[in-house]
DNA sequence: GACAATCTACCTACTGGTAGGTAACATTCG
DNA sequence: CGAATGTTACCTACCAGTAGGTAGATTGTC
């Protein structure tokens, strides 16, 4: 029974409501009635929608931060490197999610500036670790491409986001595995 | 000058404001301010938002369902049929929106039943022409992979969906050209 | 007169946001 | 030490605006 502080489960299940269902459908009374106190105290530590937006742009991007430095640090081979970063998009789509990155992009028009400028900056940061696994792999020999690495980065990105987007659609997670074991073979094979 | 009839009038809106904005930012109010009518009109052509959602995805898949057989009719060759499939993303995508689809895909959990069918249903239609396309150029030989062409379909209408998100969100068409030229190229290329 | 289409007028529930209060705790200072 | 003064973390009680939706009157056309 931990006491985790008001304000970082006022941010988890702020996340959570935004992955599963976008950011217009969530409020500041479904945070307080589910947690358990009123919107005025959510409001004291965002005051208002975009502060708590930015805030949870913020966390995801630090978590998916520190996730791939854990696999850049135990993992040299590229295509693992891959593999495992599906492996987390699998996690969120196994809990009924889709990326938070993915479900703000789609609200894009509707998002206040500030919260506009995290999530094209998750994609960038996102590819950019992407393009450098990817240019890494075609110097050791792992990965066979042409053209840009950056390109063939947003690529990979859009079409796993996407593919999370179907796998949650038929609620089949089958899905994001075969096209990322899809690219996975194209990428690497030479046939 | 044409007269359009209100009814179309208000399906057209609310069609380019849910795939700009989204299903739960776009209101009754919205459509009445501009088009000039009162939202009470709106409520006689279609009494709750599920019925209007309903219809306008249905109109949607309509639209989509004859430009494909217009694609059909007039394109032999498997590799064009691709081509011209992701023209018509590419359209879409220059006009500052994405895929209807894609963006109640991503509404869905928010979707009153009706129209989570309608969006089920054309993720299936559109999967089944790719598979269809995919499955007659593997065998004339114009294009070449391995396992089943429907879970492949399905994986390219995904990246595709994907990169309209990403190409919005950056502004830059680019983004889906390329991610569509890397899967032609993939499927194509005996190399 | 019948009917379709549109209006006025209203409702309840919810939205993000504000103002001001209060109990508990910490800090400062005579 | 103990009283005064913040500060923190909430609360109650609002607000204007918007959401989808309803009832019933009005208008125009065949």
């Amino acid at each position: 029974m931990k006491n985790v502080p008001v304000i970082d489960q006022i941010i988890d299940l702020a996340q959570s409501l935004i992955q599963t269902r976008g950011y217009n459908a969530m409020s500041y009374r479904d945070l307080a009635d589910q947690i358990g106190i009123k919107t005025s105290s959510i409001h004291y530590y965002f005051p208002a929608k975009e502060d708590l937006g930015r805030a949870v742009m913020a966390h995801y991007r630090q978590g998916i931060r520190s996730a791939l430095a854990g696999i850049d640090a135990k993992t040299p081979d590229p295509r693992v490197k891959i593999e495992r970063y599906v492996g987390l998009f699998r996690e969120t789509v196994q809990s009924g999610c889709i990326c938070l990155g993915g479900m703000l992009a789609t609200d894009f028009t509707t998002l206040p500036q500030g919260v506009q400028t995290e999530v094209r900056n998750f994609f960038a940061e996102n590819e950019a670790w992407l393009a450098n696994v990817l240019e890494t792999g075609r110097t050791s020999g792992a990965f066979m491409f042409e053209g840009s690495s950056a390109v063939k980065a947003s690529a990979v990105f859009a079409a796993l986001e996407g593919a999370m987007i179907a796998a949650r659609l038929f609620n089949d997670d089958k899905r994001l595995v075969s096209a990322a074991d899809w690219m996975l073979d194209t990428l690497s094979a030479p046939r």
